[in-house]
DNA sequence: GCCAACGTTGGC
DNA sequence: GCCAACGTTGGC
């Protein structure tokens, strides 16, 4: 079991849009990013748990966790003329870009800021990858010791 | 294969 | 809205 960190913007899609979606599940669809696309394509497992992390808004932080329930499998947004994520360079023979389904699992008791986090970079949380200096990687990894600090936190 | 220009992310 | 960080693109 593996745990990840996946950022959305709320303002486009946030935990209760999630948790408001049919079987509380939807696609992650939209990385355009490789490193962020060979986590969902290579590394991700059924059963893993992710923080759901919202960015680009006051104030960003882990907002819930979710569940991934299906593993990579291409991103057909890609494939889209029309879509906002469209890239003509992926093609259904060889996609580009993949994505995973993931599943609400339930709401932190409270959000846990970026803020608040940071505290910890020098010390419980040394080397999460969400607090590296400059990181905007949408997908990161997150260490089972990590992962129960920060819930320990809530 | 280098690297300048460009586009995007995301905290502030 | 600004802008630093940094990934990607494309000319050479």
């Amino acid at each position: 079991m593996n745990y990840w960190l996946m950022k959305s913007e709320p303002e486009t899609f946030s935990i209760d849009d999630l948790e408001a979606c049919p079987k509380k599940t939807t696609h992650w669809d939209g990385v355009r990013n490789y490193q962020a696309r060979n986590f969902m394509r290579d590394g991700m497992r059924r059963g893993d748990l992710a923080f759901f992390y919202h960015s680009n808004c006051e104030p960003p932080g882990i907002a819930g966790v979710v569940k991934i329930v299906k593993t990579g499998y291409p991103d057909h947004t890609a494939f889209d003329v029309h879509d906002q994520h469209y890239d003509p360079q992926s093609d259904p023979a060889k996609p580009r870009w993949y994505m995973v389904d993931v599943q609400f699992q339930r709401k932190l008791k409270r959000p846990i800021s970026l803020e608040e986090l940071r505290k910890y970079s020098n010390g419980a949380l040394e080397g999460l990858a969400l607090l590296q200096r400059g990181n905007r990687l949408s997908i990161t990894a997150v260490s089972a010791t990590h992962w129960k600090f920060i819930l320990a936190l809530e």
